[in-house]
DNA sequence: AAATTGATAGTTTTGTTAAAAAAGTCAGGA
DNA sequence: TCCTGACTTTTTTAACAAAACTATCAATTT
């Protein structure tokens, strides 16, 4: 089989994607510079503008990337839940991951807050929309089971649980200095929004 | 009835509370001076430090007045509710208005996020512990009626209720600049606040 | 003695500018 | 086409002076 110059430099993109992906990771978008990621792969930063048009081009590069593999593990799963409750625990467990794992990475995200640039933008449209489309259709099927009340809009239901969950917190954390969670705190949340979506299923009443 | 010296500091205390309510309410902790709020009574700056030790501290009996009307709100109702689903749009109505009321007043809470002034986060805490009792009682006179199942925890129940309400946000208010939420925004997420709730109690199977 | 103030000391915020660091460009070489 | 060193432009940092503000206090009025 033939190598092309266009596998070539999706080889050479690709290895680029990883050492700023590593650095983004570990440090953090403001605190990577491109002359790190380039003395990283031992080539020139000018090279990487060649792959690359500028730094923030290469991050949502990288996000497309860690996103689509986040996008990926929910599509695999998706319909293959035994009922709602275990689509609920998928999610929650999935995201919390997706989070915790790249945390540093997000720092961009976090830091611009306001004015992102569109194409990230893009990419949490679309990861929000995978998510909810994947428990969109677990309530469908669970309706369709006979198993819940039907629902005349599972969107907003599913929009309105996502928000729900996010709100949940660790109990002490409003007060503490530390905003990165450690583990305790994780644990709680996940714990939490469990609890949180048992009731979102059964309700307090009888 | 005679008029004491205290009763007159008491009446000044007062104008002053009312003054830099005023100023905080509308222009925020950090836009405000000291030399504005004493203009505003025609008095010297120099005055106000005779009754209040410093500006955090009078932001703070400010903050003390003003969570003394919402807390004496919630106490007036205690054990009023026909139901829980009462009790619950109750405290999403009136923390609404609550927060909506006092939004700019908020900012220097919100500014200093970290390390606030312990005075502030006893106040903080006890309207945090004045809404959980007042749901906890509704949620144990529920279940008295036996109108929901018994719950082991009510108060782990209200606090992740809370939580989860917290996380409610108006849909497009993520991607926009302006973070101060316009009146359709609020009421979205009131409407939403409600639909949780009922989800809550009600839950979404059979 | 209690209430009040002008003057002023001390601290924080803001603005300025120069140096350093980083982003981004480009002519030219392999 | 891929790649680099040298270069230009933009952004961040540091230092420091000016301005704004908080807070204090001796002196004055009630």
């Amino acid at each position: 089989m033939m190598i092309t110059a266009n596998d070539q430099q999706d080889v050479k993109k690709e290895k680029i994607l990883e050492a700023a992906h590593h650095r983004f990771l570990h440090f953090g978008y403001s605190k990577t510079t491109m002359n790190e990621i380039a003395g990283d792969l031992s080539m020139s930063k000018a090279l990487l503008y060649y792959y690359f048009p500028d730094k923030s081009q290469l991050y949502v590069a990288v996000m497309r990337k860690v996103s689509d593999s986040y996008l990926k593990s929910l599509s695999d799963r998706i319909n293959t839940f035994a009922d709602l409750k275990e689509a609920f625990i998928f999610q929650i467990d999935t995201q919390h991951d997706f989070i915790v794992t790249n945390y540093n990475f997000f720092d961009f995200f976090r830091l611009n807050e306001q004015n992102l640039p569109d194409a990230i933008w893009e990419i949490v449209t679309q990861v929000h929309e995978s998510e909810t489309k994947m428990l969109v259709s677990a309530i469908k099927t669970e309706v369709d089971r006979g198993k819940i009340k039907p629902v005349s809009n599972p969107t907003e239901i599913v929009e309105l649980l996502l928000d729900a969950l996010h709100g949940v917190r660790a109990k002490s954390v409003s007060h503490k200095k530390t905003m990165f969670p450690n583990k305790e705190h994780l644990e709680e949340i996940r714990a939490k929004r469990l609890l949180l979506a048992d009731i979102f299923i059964k309700g307090l009443m009888y």
